[in-house]
RNA sequence: GCCGGUGUAGCUCAGCUGGCAGAGCGAUUCCUUCGUAAGGAAUAGGCCGAGGGUUCAAAUCCCUCCACCGGCUCCA
């Protein structure tokens, strides 16, 4: 037999044994290895050990070490909840049980549970954990395959398909459960030192409407206690972040039944973020060149047909019938920009044009989609659109993603960077679609930014950059985008005139630095967990007086010394501990406390919502200190650091 | 849109095996004027999500719709 050449993770090579396995591999680096050894990646795959190699595989060996641990850990949990499930409700039909991000789930059905269904399979998947049983991978024929599976049409479409075939079918056992996968798993039961059913909920037999409908049960395990007790206690941070829950609390924004569903109502708090966020790009935008425009709600159809927006989405489009003619609400602000820029001939020496609005758009998302302020019917884009001629398309994008990357600097917000791709549908030449890709890949690989490739993922109308927030949780959100768009130019047969005196085509730039208002104040608010730094707090400091004596000069501090910022003035009747316990739970950066002593030395006492305090303040010193804190968007309130 | 769950006071929730609509917080009024995370008392507040049905009687049981929550699918 000759050998084959794996290539390691450090880049060496491995000879091993034609038809060698991951293990094999693993006892050739070293017995201590080939004995830890819990699973392989090939070529980026997690596979079972016992997987064959191929020539020239990319393998790294998985012990209980190994990030991918935690995968193969949670696949042997689903296994051990499965087993549970046939132990309690034997009719039960078992179709997929993957592990995820979070945990894993199985889809299952013919059963009904409910969650003190769940305490019950929880009790007995202890006991199979408690048991220990030995995990062991065996090998069956088809046939047997299939006769294992004769009530279960969902094993054997699996079989038929992805499991499809000459070779043997890999099955896992352990005790009395047997169930069709191709792995991996731990040794045993054992192993799986903690888990915990979350959820139950339901799916689509392979994520399609038109099929069955299966109970899924998601649950998680981890290899130890603590670890499952961290990720526990995580859920409930971000349950107490939600900022459905926070923007009530803080009294930020609405949702009324009344007035409709998606349609957020937008408090006076609420609004004074959003204002704060307006200015700050609309000051990017303005230092970075761009022209603001305005255009309305509402269009003709006969431009969304131009814009092809309505043969594409006309069912996601909230249309009007006025006076026999059809309106449609704006479902995107590029048409109007378009049609503006196509008001006048443009010279080559023009371009770049850049428009930009903050544009409320409107678009009729599926109902069972609309959640919070981070699926909405009606929300606002801090929307540009750049006309430029192909040889700008470069500097451009730098000029935007210089931009966008610096809006994350600003709210603490780590990025993650895709380039979408070209999709099966599109329009455009190949070559224009190749030069496309070619330069954004050309800016991205230029700025040194780690970024992903999602082929595919791209508009229909040309490439893009996706930019992802992730949060203080280390939770990602989708963000900003950069589109490069040809479709448009053409459908609006938008041109300039060149060097050359012939009219040419620009090319059309979408893009935003925050995406939309309402999906970025939810990520920020969340991000923040409600305590906004000071520029962005709707109430940045609140002036409490211990008796209703220093009320003159709170108000005096209110309206002349502190004038510029927004300042509140706690005037209930409360202990002082009550009123520093509501500004602590609004969140309030500064608290200014005014006593008889305050009053008589005019000074003030400062508070930040840190729960730091310091007295005999300068009246001056804060306030000098909050126009710095202010203008520089420090994320949390300084004053009483040192 | 699909599957499952939930809608009771401004908020959080109890009442749900049919028989007078409840608590805490908040609000209002009065007392208290207070020095670093809840001072005291009283009062008001409800078409029990909407509509229909069963019943002597419905917050409670049944049906339809609406909204929200958790997923799935979708997301220009």
């Amino acid at each position: 037999m000759s050998d084959i050449v794996v290539i390691l993770p450090d880049g060496s090579e491995l000879s091993v044994p034609e038809g060698s396995s991951v293990a094999d591999a693993a006892y050739e680096i070293g017995p201590g290895l080939g004995k830890d050894t819990v699973a392989g990646v090939v070529d980026g795959e997690l596979v079972d050990k016992a997987t064959a190699l191929h020539d020239g595989a990319n393998l790294v060996i998985v012990t209980d070490q190994s990030d991918e641990y935690l995968d193969v850990l949670r696949h042997s949990a689903a296994h051990v909840f499965a087993q549970a499930l046939q132990r309690l409700h034997p009719e039960a039909k078992l179709t997929i049980g993957p592990w995820t991000d979070q945990g894993f789930y199985y889809d299952v059905t013919n059963v009904d549970l409910d969650m003190d269904d769940l305490e019950d399979i929880e009790a007995e998947m202890a006991d199979i954990v408690e048991e220990d049983l030995p995990i062991e991978r065996e090998l069956v024929d088809r046939e047997e395959a299939l006769a294992k599976y004769e009530d279960n049409e969902f094993k054997r479409e699996i079989l038929e398909t992805e499991a499809a075939g000459d070779d043997p079918i890999s099955f896992y056992k352990q005790g009395e459960f047997e169930d069709l996968c191709k792995g991996p798993h731990v040794e045993s039961t054992g192993e799986i030192g903690a888990f915990e059913l979350l959820n139950i909920s339901s799916a689509y037999w392979r994520g399609d409407e038109e099929n069955e409908t299966l109970t899924r049960v998601y649950g998680t395990a981890f290899a130890s206690e603590s670890d499952l007790h961290d990720f526990l206690e995580m859920q409930e941070e971000a349950k107490e972040r939600d900022h459905r829950k926070l923007g009530q609390e803080l009294e930020l924004f609405s949702i009324d039944e009344t007035t409709g569903p998606g349609l957020p109502l937008y408090h006076p708090n609420g609004k004074r973020i959003l204002d704060e966020l307006a200015d700050y790009a609309k000051q990017l935008n303005l230092d970075a060149g761009y022209d603001p425009v305005e255009t309305p709600h509402l269009f003709r159809t006969e431009l969304w047909k131009k814009s092809g927006h309505y043969e594409n989405y006309v069912d996601d489009m909230f249309l009007l019938d006025v006076n026999d003619e059809e309106y449609g609400l704006k479902p995107m602000n590029c048409p109007g920009h378009a049609t503006i820029f196509d008001q006048q001939s443009w010279s080559y020496r023009d371009l770049p044009v850049r428009y930009f609005e903050d544009g409320k758009v409107y678009r009729k998302e599926q109902r069972g989609e609309l959640s919070g302020l981070s699926r909405v019917w009606s929300f606002t884009i801090d929307d540009g659109h750049l006309f430029v001629r192909p040889d700008q398309i470069e500097d451009e994008i730098n000029l935007i993603i210089d931009n966008i990357l610096e809006v994350f600097d600003t709210f603490d917000l780590e990025a993650e960077v895709a380039l979408a791709t070209r999709p099966e549908k599109s329009v455009g030449s190949d070559e224009i679609w190749e030069q496309a890709e070619t330069q954004l890949k050309a800016v991205l690989d230029d700025s040194g930014i780690d970024y992903g490739i999602e082929a595919g993922d791209g508009a229909f109308y040309g490439p893009k950059i996706d930019f992802a927030f992730k949060d203080a949780l280390g939770r990602k959100w989708d963000g900003p985008t950069v589109q490069l768009d040809f479709n448009m130019p053409d459908r609006f047969d938008l041109t300039y005139t060149g060097e050359d005196n012939e009219e040419h085509q620009p090319v059309m730039i979408h893009r935003a630095l925050y995406g939309s208002y309402e999906r970025f104040f939810m990520v920020l608010i969340e991000h923040f967990n409600g305590k906004f730094p000071f520029w962005l707090a709707p109430e940045q400091v609140r002036i409490l007086p211990i008796s209703d004596d220093q009320l003159g000069y709170a108000k005096r501090l209110q309206n002349r010394d502190f004038g510029d910022f927004r300042v509140g003035v706690e005037d209930r009747s409360w202990t002082l501990g009550r009123k520093i316990r509501e500004a602590q739970e609004d969140r309030v950066p500064y608290m200014i406390i005014v006593g008889g002593d305050e009053q008589e030395t005019q000074t003030i006492s400062v508070r930040d919502r840190k729960e730091r305090e310091r007295k005999d303040v300068e009246i001056d010193d804060f306030r000098a200190h909050l126009e710095d804190e202010r203008e520089e968007k420090r994320a949390e309130p300084d004053f009483l650091d040192e």
